[in-house]
DNA sequence: AAGGGCTCGTGCACGAATGCACAAAGTTGA
DNA sequence: TCAACTTTGTGCATTCGTGCACGAGCCCTT
């Protein structure tokens, strides 16, 4: 009944590290959806859901619900379905939710001063600590996140930031070229979680764990699904020269 | 040699649409961080480079990058390697990327003037064609993108926009309980493709593909693998009661 | 107290994705 | 020209994720 799930022994890098239940990485990425959603009907005042209605709120299958939640235990009741703030808690406690994550963001530009605004920050169990950049007109300036405001520091003062205030997950917002370099300092200052906006793939130690945001990747995914849409063949070249057609691309290269 | 690729009769829901070939959508997810590392390979004279190479730059197995490379046509040459240039045309071709699509977006606050002022929007094959919004003080205000500047139009005209320029692309960057609405005028109008910011979950037909950015829900798998690295045991509860552990648990909720 | 109805939890099967390993194919050098 | 070396392209096995279907269990009614 609890699960034992016997994969322990398993091989390349999962995401549980110890010891008994382990939960599927794509479960993972989901309960954040779930925990949303069964926060906003807690507003509502809606007291149970069925395991239906919340899979329609949150764009997913009932049975890919109901097999997500099983991991996390048994919150439901047979013939009558969740309940709603009970099931919130339990989600928020398992993603660690329930005491406040300290976040350090470096690079206060354009996106770095949105993201410092957004207001789902503070409200989902983060907190910012501390706000970096490099440029001499950036530095010692103040910018009003929404509780209060900060004055931006030297990144040189990362390390000592992570250290006092404790603070576990870092936000890159520089250009490109300067975020390896931030991350770097990131791990040396003891942090393993890390969110990337610059669009470069960042070379971290295997116990850091990087989750890109690249707004650029996913136009592009919906770029190539758009032209499928116009295209149906796809990529078969259309065939016009009876050269290999790996030559004849070539010239159509600088079009 | 063409790869033929018998998986035509694909059951539920591949990403492909047509004739002969389809691609993986984990691949598709994979090639624009290829295009974008051959592009900068390519800036920095390097000819040729070889799966090893160009794995280890985009943080990925040879064996997948070949893999993945395989489905697009055989761009490499055996002993050698793939030439730089020529497969980064390649994969812009399959992208859709040879010609610019056009982009709206709806919601011209924090977040989207941070958008619109991103780099990389234009330099691969994105171009704005209008902002929206609903508001009264940000209508009619002039916002500066990085080749020109926009006045900023009632979104009421979305569908004007979208039928006289073509537009292809919405991205979504109102509060959360406009973006529904905000969903639904872009599929009125014609699209078929959405980024969405905004931390809800849009319900729309099934030939539209949304594609979420939620900083949210990436702090909060973040934060469960921080939880995990300190309490190895996860969400096993730690058994301090003899009564089940659920109705235990649902005193600790209002700590 | 017993039966009927509803919904959860999960075993099983299937498809997608990854990793391994190697033959095929091209290059280089003698 | 031929042999040795390098790297691609891909068949195969394994793992991961999803969907189906149904038994188990709880509530409500009689
Ligand atoms: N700021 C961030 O870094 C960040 C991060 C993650 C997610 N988000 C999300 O992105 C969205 C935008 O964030 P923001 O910080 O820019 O908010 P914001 O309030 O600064 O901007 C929202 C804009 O949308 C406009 N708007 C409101 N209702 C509209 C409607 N019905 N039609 C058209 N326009 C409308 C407003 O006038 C405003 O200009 C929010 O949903 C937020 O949760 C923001
Ligand atoms: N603006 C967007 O909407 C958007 C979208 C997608 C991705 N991005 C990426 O996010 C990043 C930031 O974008 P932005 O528009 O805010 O750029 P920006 O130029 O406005 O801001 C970058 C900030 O980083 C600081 N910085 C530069 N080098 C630094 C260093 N070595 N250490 C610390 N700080 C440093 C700069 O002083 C500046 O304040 C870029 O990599 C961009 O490609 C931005």
């Amino acid at each position: 009944m609890p699960l034992p799930d016997f994969r322990e022994s398993a091989g390349p890098l999962p995401c549980a590290g110890g010891k008994g239940n382990s939960i599927p990485e794509a479960t993972v990425a989901r309960l954040p959806i779930y925990h949303r959603v069964l926060t906003a009907m807690a507003e509502q005042g809606i007291i149970t859901v069925s395991s239906e209605e919340l899979a329609t709120a949150c764009g997913v299958t009932s049975a890919k619900l109901r097999k997500d939640l099983s991991y996390l235990g048994s919150y439901g009741t047979r013939g009558v379905g969740y309940e709603v703030e009970f099931l919130g808690y339990q989600i928020a406690r398992e993603l660690g939710l329930t005491s406040p994550w300290g976040v350090v963001v470096v690079g206060v530009g354009n996106l770095g001063r949105a993201l410092v605004s957004y207001r789902g920050f503070a409200s989902r169990g983060f907190r910012i600590l501390g706000l970096f950049d490099s440029h001499p007109d950036v530095v010692g300036s103040t910018v009003a996140v929404v509780d209060r405001s900060f004055t931006v520091r030297p990144v040189e003062e990362l390390a000592e930031v992570v250290a006092d205030q404790g603070a576990h997950i870092g936000v890159i917002t520089t250009p490109a070229d300067a975020a390896q370099d931030i991350a770097e300092r990131m791990v040396k200052a003891g942090l393993h979680s890390i969110v990337n906006f610059a669009p470069v793939v960042l070379n971290v130690p295997t116990d850091v764990e990087v989750r890109k945001v690249d707004l650029a990747v996913e136009l592009q995914v919906l770029a190539f699904h758009e032209q499928r849409r116009k295209n149906p063949a796809g990529s078969v070249v259309t065939e016009l020269d009876p050269q290999r057609s790996v030559s004849g691309d070539r010239k159509a290269m600088n079009a």
